[in-house]
DNA sequence: ACGATGAGCTAATACGATTAAGTAGCTGTG
DNA sequence: CACAGCTACTTAATCGTATTAGCTCATCGT
């Protein structure tokens, strides 16, 4: 800025003026003018670092997240949030922890806050990549911070979540609405709150429905599609094969697919069957297309930055609904061959 | 820090000295632990901004990549890149781009790289989605900047790459060493390089092999499942059926899987079946699990970031290789059942 | 002719750190 | 006892910007 005022002619003070287009600062348009090209002339780049100093803001935003890697929703939190920053004119600084459920890695954590703090980020996105209930590391409340896709275990930071018990209610109501009276709730051991609230919703939808679930609606095995394979082979030869499968997330569903698809079961024609997350390069390809509730997860990076950029200090903790998907792999029950019994 | 100095009883500089751990400072042990007693007591943190004004680097790598959210690639750059810059103590600023093939947004790249340069990043990673080549901006040319799966036009900038053209090579020569002759590639439109390599080392292959290519061994269709469900429908019902298809990808590797189950073709008994880029979400849980090549991505991450921060200006292209992941999805061709003639 | 007015700009300071250059006090030496 | 040399600090300049109070000068009204 220095160089710019002396080949303008002008004071460093000027230029920053200038530059910044302050209002009523009496820079005549000649001047301005002579400023603003002599700064394009020199190559001028205004210093973030200075003037973050000065004003004592960064316009950085920290996004903490775990495993981006392993999963294919990291991308859409990070975009609905990287769009609402730069609508702001903020910016992202993004930094991956490891997580593994046994491992205790706050300490990891607490370094990346220490760091983002230390940039003077103007506020910290706290994202995991499943719907789960985290310690807050207690640095995180020396400055406005936002949990995404994750709840406080002592509620002490304002959060946004998927609405995964009322998506498994609505998905499941909407089973029992086409005349399913047998269906079974595939999903994995109980812990991480998408996989308990999915199977409440289940349940509440049964009990708001007024018919009484299966005695072992829920049968459990690991999250992969081989697994769910598995488990499906199982469940479609039983003699009491239900009439439609809701599993846990899209990555099962597709093992159901396959299970089916080995025993010739027709989805939708014998058997329903419904997954959750809505992964674009699974469920909408998979044969025939499968109904889905969608996790809204660019809505919910968005939510978390606005909320972040507003300033908002109240305490509050959204749920964002998840749209039902539907395409499919979906029919009524198909008829009971033995009994017509009573039209 | 001056009201850590004010409490310790100290100067300024005194408390600088000792937080940096400055060598040959010459300050005493009673007192180091005094100033530092006195820091963690007032909770005092490092202005990163201030130390960057003074000296004058910021200890972040800008990251600007293209359409994030589209492809499961970006993780794995992103975590190679995270990795690395954490060891050497720098941080990642990601901004994502939306890139459309035939809309010029060579304004929004340029945005974002002044801005990455007003924050006086340390250097600046480009990547791209897709092994492509692309125009370099201007401004990337101001700092120290590397190309991440993509190639300069003018090849004015370092970059590393995957290598599809031997990756194609070693996976065709792969099946033509177990005896397959009938070949088809299926692919899309040549124009982004990694469509254009593999097809080339697809016939590289071959002539290195000495066997002559079909006359049509090439068939093209849209990169998505369906699309390639229908051309793989097509393809398996011909009455001259490869023994071998090699998909461009994963994506459409799993269209030709679904056409063959449609058809009760098994894989890969009758026909062999193989793909590209090693999506962890797709090709180990097919059925059976899938042949294909991996593409590299935090590796290449890793050397993007490792390579701006040694400072070397050498201009290097680097390509990385795509190890080949053998499953289960190939097999030697099928005895022809007619002529046995002369084994 | 002269003070008031306003337009158009500048000088000075602060932001929070790093670091080269100094200084005060002590010790050992010839 | 003078002084070099060391230890343990401190002083002060500097990085690039934003901002406010104040300065200069031309113009205007009376």
């Amino acid at each position: 800025m220095q160089d710019v005022a002396l080949a303008a002619g002008v004071s460093q003070a000027t230029v920053s003026l200038v530059l910044n287009d302050v209002a009523d600062s009496g820079i005549s348009e000649s001047t301005k003018r002579r400023v603003r090209e002599t700064a394009t002339r020199l190559g001028y780049r205004h210093n973030a670092m200075a003037r973050g100093l000065k004003l004592q803001r960064s316009d950085t935003i920290g996004f903490i997240s775990d495993n981006i890697t392993i999963t294919p929703f990291a991308a859409g939190l990070i975009e609905g949030a990287q769009v609402g920053a730069r609508e702001a004119g903020k910016h992202l600084l993004i930094v991956n922890v490891d997580y593994e459920e046994n491992r205790d890695n706050s300490d990891a954590i607490e370094h990346a806050i220490d760091e983002l703090i230390e940039r003077r980020v103007d506020g910290v996105i706290y994202a995991t990549m499943f719907h789960r209930i985290v310690d807050i590391p207690r640095s995180l409340h020396e400055l406005p911070s936002v949990l995404l896709d994750a709840q406080a275990t002592d509620g002490s930071l304002p959060s946004v979540v998927p609405d995964d018990l009322g998506g498994a209610m609505e998905m499941t109501m909407y089973l029992l609405g086409l005349g399913h009276r047998s269906i079974v709730h595939m999903s994995r051991a109980l812990g991480p709150s998408a996989v308990d609230l999915r199977r409440n919703g289940f349940f509440a939808a049964h009990e708001q429905f007024g018919v009484a679930p299966l005695t072992d609606a829920v049968i459990e095995c690991e999250v992969t599609t081989p697994a769910a394979f598995e488990a499906g082979m199982k469940l479609l030869t039983r003699s009491d094969r239900p009439t439609a499968i809701f599993c846990f997330n899209d990555r099962m569903a597709w093992g159901v697919y396959q299970a089916a698809a080995e025993l010739g079961v027709s989805i939708p024609g014998d058997v329903s069957v419904v997954g959750f997350d809505d992964v674009p390069l699974v469920a909408p390809v998979l044969r025939p297309p499968m109904t889905t509730m969608r996790l809204p997860h660019v809505e919910m990076g968005r939510w978390a930055i606005d909320r972040l950029i507003s300033g908002n200090t109240q305490l509050e903790h959204e749920v964002l609904p998840c749209p039902l998907i539907v395409r499919e792999s979906v029919a009524p029950p198909p008829e009971p061959e033995r009994a017509k019994v009573a039209t």
